[in-house]
DNA sequence: GCCCTGACTGCTA
DNA sequence: TTAGCAGCCAGGG
C-alpha cells in the first residue's frame, strides 16, 4: 500500500479507509497491515492526530480495540462510535462488536 | 538526540 | 468480569 514515501499516518488513514462498510478492524489488525504487528499504539496515535476534517473522511468508528471492544478515546464518547457502527448494521454482543461476524479478518 | 505521552495488547490476580 | 502491570511503536518538545 502506501510506500514509505508517505508518513505512517497516511498509511493508517489508508488502511482505515480500506475497511468495507459494515465491518470493523482492531488497532492491532491495522498495525499488522502496516507491517507493525505491535504498533497498535502507533495506530491509535495516528488516529488521535487525525484532524476533524479528516475524521469526517476516515471511518475511524470502524476501528475498535482487541476483542471488538470500544477504545476509550478522548473527545467523543463510545456511544457515538457504537451508534455509527449500528447504523451500518454492525451487531454488538454485550457492548462489544462481534468480530467473528463483522471482523475484517475472521 | 533524549524523554514523555498515548484512541493498544496480552497475561495474571 | 473487572483491575493492574509491563512492553512495543511513533510523534512532539
Amino acid at each position: 500500500m502506501a510506500g514509505a514515501a508517505d508518513s505512517f499516518f497516511a498509511s493508517v488513514y489508508r488502511a482505515v479507509r480500506a475497511i468495507p462498510p459494515g465491518r470493523v478492524a482492531t488497532y492491532g489488525q491495522l498495525a499488522r497491515w502496516l507491517g507493525v504487528p505491535r504498533g497498535a499504539r502507533a495506530v491509535g496515535w495516528a488516529l488521535r492526530a487525525l484532524s476533524p476534517d479528516r475524521s469526517a473522511r476516515v471511518p475511524w468508528h470502524r476501528v475498535v480495540g482487541a476483542g471488538g471492544r470500544i477504545a476509550q478515546r478522548a473527545g467523543a464518547g463510545p456511544e457515538l462510535q457504537r451508534r455509527k457502527l449500528k447504523a451500518e448494521g454492525v451487531r454488538f454482543r454485550r457492548g462489544r462488536v462481534d468480530l467473528a461476524r463483522h471482523g475484517v479478518a475472521p
